[in-house]
DNA sequence: GTGGGGCTTCCAACCATTGGAAGGTCAAGG
DNA sequence: CCTTGACCTTCCAATGGTTGGAAGCCCCAC
């Protein structure tokens, strides 16, 4: 099949698929006498396991990580098992980062009027004049 | 004072502030007659500003316009706070998608033997055969 | 055989940030 | 005075994942 329906199959875009071919994620089409990749069902079926991947937020070296494994029938489940929690610890990190970010707003904007006077503790924080202690950094 | 101490003055680095200038969030620094920027005290502070807003989250874009209702003494307190609420909204939505991904990897992480047996619900549901209901999308 | 849609490659942009190269400036110390 | 090393300048490139567009070829249906 073209590329077009490999796409829709896999829900990766066509631009996308020709990206993950030439970073080497997938290993090249094969190419009808016209040029235009070929696909098959098995392309398509990996296609859909890099959306899944893709979806649970692993980056492009994790995702060629667990293809290996995926296609390595004597795999270790640990080493699958570390890929996600290793991915999960970073998703936390994150959660937490952007969670502290929140708590400092929604305490701001709770404090702020929000009317047409132009005193804001949001501003007012961004402007405060020290954001590091004096001596550190 | 240069833009070394400039940059650690407001923990922004000396390659970002040039940036910021280049892009036009702050205006073009003055220039000693070597050609270095030359930074005062406000410039600085308004280089910290813009370090608090980034730890915060905020684009570039929507640091521009904070630092606008910064300098404007008449500014209404209320858009400072619709501006704050909009990405905070934004974070929390980030934060869903995160927690999402979270939840189903740890969903499946706890049923994952990780072990040296190839057995593994994490890869086997990422080459599960369906992603998309059949006729959507 | 013509039109329209799909395919090809290549190049650029996004966002914020970092790195490096090549060359000029400054200040301290010999 | 000269060297040394730290600092500054500009410019160009890369990151990561994705999207957009242009120019040109292919395929199918009418």
């Amino acid at each position: 099949m073209n590329i077009g329906e490999a796409a829709r199959q896999s829900g990766i875009s066509a631009k996308m698929i020709r990206y993950y071919e030439e970073i080497g994620l997938i290993p090249p089409a094969d190419r009808r006498a016209s040029g235009y990749r070929d696909y098959s069902e098995a392309d398509v079926h990996e296609l859909r396991f890099i959306c899944r991947a893709r979806d649970l937020g692993f980056m492009v070296a994790e995702i060629s990580e667990l293809l290996g494994l995926w296609r390595d029938r004597g795999r270790r489940s640990g080493e699958v098992k570390a890929l996600a929690c290793e991915h999960i610890t970073r998703l936390r990190r994150k959660i937490d980062d952007l969670q502290a970010m929140v708590d400092t707003l929604e305490t701001l904007a709770d404090r702020c009027a929000g009317d047409d006077r132009p005193d804001c503790p949001i501003i007012e924080r961004l402007g405060a004049p020290t954001c590091f202690p004096p001596t550190a950094q």
